[in-house]
DNA sequence: TTATTCGGAAATTAAAAACA
DNA sequence: GTTTTTAATTTCCGAATAAT
């Protein structure tokens, strides 16, 4: 009962007796004698009840808690769970960053050295893409020369994203890289603005050049050379503002399969698809726009075979989806990139126009095709130049976090039922009990938001 | 007048960095 | 190894606002 007048760091009065409601103040009577209780170091309780928390009102050990009981809320009173305090772990970083084996032609289809842009962003692809018209854009388009990057942010801790499948190319009418999404970092192992100003050739194993070239001359009325005003104008735009078709693309859009290019030598099988974008104003219906046409190149991961996903049947009456729609939503629902189709027989990827929707697998177990033996078996890959193997087979899972702007901060009451949690522990283990927030689906949310 | 909401300071926690 | 720093979380004070 005596307790010990405390005021060091840290000390700060806790709900009494006195206190009644909580919501009075307890440092009341400062011309009267009785200090403030103080509990030397530990002032506040370990962890308030959900009702408590809410209200930022002061919380007690007991459950129910005084306030609570006060309130004649008994029942809800009870522990919630809390996100793991402390700072968090940063992800390991690459071993060697950015020394890494490099496409040997790359150099005979661009010329010379490429141009390193800054670093894209760890976040997300919008801020990734107003990130890229600053250090991307710059040099892309023109000249800002070869910058100087001593250091390259990594990409977001793969331990917590979730695995892409999917990445993106923006490129010119001649394959020019000009912007990639951050997951090819996942994927394949290299950074976003390695790719810049390539060909897309470059990174393509040689069996499966001539099909991709194919597809691309597939696409209807593109006379091919790239522009450098459309090449500065892709810079500037959010990916998401590239990725739309232009008008009048027909679907399906021209696919082939191809092997590419990781950073550790090796390659990975994607299936390669290609359509006109729309952002620059590019319409295949009017011939004087596709001065503004660029390309979208989405490379969809074929390896490894996974199972079968829960079928979607589109809606009736409507048409599938394009594929560039199912890239906007790949790192949320990576599913959901193919609906369900009946097996067909593979027509010949290398086949000059009308390449087919691709034929989905329907061998046991594989949801996406297993690689097609029309391209001879790649080469064994070359020494790595760079020890990231390791890396990157963790890296399979990566990518940026999906971020869910605009999620009701009501959401709580949906997602809190006291009753889903209601064993704790003892108070001062509640961080530990309990996946830390994941119960509430979403870590990257701050609890209190909740 | 009372109850509720909420901004933000202070406290707490844990990992990284610095140091011996 | 220990200590310090840093960066995240938490609790909850107290003012503002809403309800009665």
């Amino acid at each position: 009962m005596d307790t010990p007048a405390f005021d060091g760091p840290g000390a700060r009065t806790i709900l009494g007796e006195a206190g009644g409601s909580g919501s009075t103040s307890p440092t009341t009577a400062p011309g009267q004698n009785p200090p403030p209780r103080r509990v030397g170091g530990k002032s506040n309780v370990s962890a308030a009840c959900g009702p408590c928390k809410r209200a930022h009102l002061a919380c007690d050990v007991a459950r129910p808690c005084k306030r609570c009981i006060n309130m004649g809320k008994e029942e809800l009173c009870e522990d919630v769970p809390h996100k793991k305090r402390g700072r968090p772990k940063v992800p390991k970083p690459m071993p060697e960053p950015y020394a890494r084996s490099r496409p040997t032609t790359a150099e005979s289809s661009t010329g010379g050295t490429r141009w390193r842009g800054v670093a894209p962003s760890t976040t997300t692809e919008a801020t990734q893409s107003s990130g890229g018209s600053g250090g991307v854009g710059a040099g892309g388009s023109g000249g800002g020369g070869p910058s100087t990057i001593p250091y390259l942010a990594p990409p977001p801790d793969p331990s917590v994203s979730p695995s892409p499948q999917v990445f993106e190319l923006f490129t010119t009418t001649d394959l020019k890289i000009i912007r990639v999404t951050t997951a090819c970092y996942a994927l394949t192992g290299f950074h976003p603005h390695e790719y810049v100003n390539s060909s897309l050739l470059d990174w393509i194993h040689p069996s499966a050049k001539y099909a991709v070239d194919a597809a691309r001359h597939a696409l209807p009325a593109l006379s091919g050379g790239s522009n450098r005003a459309t090449e500065a104008a892709m810079i500037r735009l959010a990916n998401d503002d590239l990725r739309s078709p232009a008008e009048g693309m027909p679907e399906p859009y021209p696919n082939v399969d191809a092997h590419i290019l990781r950073a550790d030598g090796a390659y990975r099988f994607f299936n390669v698809r290609l359509h006109v974008g729309a952002g620059l104003g590019a319409s295949l219906w009017r011939p004087e726009t596709l001065e503004h046409a660029y390309l979208v190149i989405s490379l969809l991961l074929q390896e490894p075979p996974r199972p079968p996903p829960t079928p979607i049947t589109p809606l009736a009456g409507q048409s599938l989806p394009s594929f560039s729609s199912f890239a906007a939503a790949a790192e949320a629902r990576p599913q959901a990139y193919y609906p369900q189709q009946p097996p067909t027989a593979r027509s010949s990827v290398s086949s000059s126009s009308a390449l087919p929707y691709p034929p989905r697998s329907h061998s046991p177990g594989s949801y996406f095709r297993p690689p097609m033996n029309a391209y001879p078996p790649p080469p064994p890959p070359p020494p790595p130049s760079a020890p990231n193997g390791a890396y990157l087979a963790a890296g399979d899972i990566g990518g940026p976090l999906p971020v869910r702007p605009g999620v009701p901060l009501g959401a709580y009451r949906q997602t809190s039922d006291p009753r889903i949690h209601a064993v704790a522990g003892p108070s001062h283990l509640g961080a530990a009990a309990g996946p830390p927030s994941s119960a509430h689906g979403d870590p990257s949310r701050r609890t209190w938001e909740l």
